[in-house]
DNA sequence: CAAATAATTAAACACCTGTTCATATGTTTG
DNA sequence: CAAACATATGAACAGGTGTTTAATTATTTG
């Protein structure tokens, strides 16, 4: 594998990981069709307003997401239509049964 | 948000959260394809073939990838056509520029 | 059945990460 | 400038996670 290839999957992952934590999750699901300001994302998801922030710190860096201030308020919004039809996407295949008989548990008998 | 809707949130997080490590997400890259004995898909990541059983049982019990045993060996492929198009598409925002100027740092100056 | 190959599992360790609580920074308004 | 509001930051703690090493379980083959 090349080194570059290597770089391109430690950003995926990077997405992915900063993704894969359900307050962020959540956070991204709550500006994902419009900016809205840090206490309105923190009442949507019920989490404080301190948790908020630092996790859109993160998803700012990762470049999820993107900030604007108006007055005292500072407003955040997915950063572009990817993520969207990730989500979207990742959606649909969470959303199909378990076709049975599979993943089976580390020790099936007992 | 309804209870079922944390659920799926849930689900969604615990996804993108196996996908979110670059040794699983080479695995997954690794069979991607095709499907591929574990010594195969170590010899492909460089991982050794126990951390490559270890993740794939992660794997596994997410349902992103799925097991078929040949004989001596156990070939890996991923689940279903989801998660090729959401690395795919991920892939995309991954590889896009940043436009300059975003994401200050904690405390830009000195 | 014994040996060899392939994969899995278990235990242990180092490291990272999410959360909370308290404090600080920025911004408007009196 | 002081007060109030909105957001951001820092420090500290608890719990989770990836990795390694060693041992164990399947499966074929002599």
């Amino acid at each position: 594998m090349t080194a570059t290839a290597q770089q391109e999957l430690a950003s995926l992952a990077e997405v992915f990981h900063l993704m894969g934590d359900p307050s962020r999750l959540s956070i991204l699901m709550a500006v994902i069709e419009g900016a809205r300001p840090v206490a309105e994302i923190a009442a949507a998801t019920g989490l404080s307003a301190s948790l908020v922030s630092h996790h859109l710190r993160l998803l700012r860096a990762g470049r999820l997401v993107r900030a604007e201030r108006r007055g005292k308020q500072v407003f955040y919004t997915v950063d572009d239509a990817h993520i969207r039809s990730v989500l979207t996407d990742m959606a649909e295949h969470v959303a199909e049964p378990a076709p049975a008989g599979r993943v089976p548990r580390a020790k099936a008998g007992a």
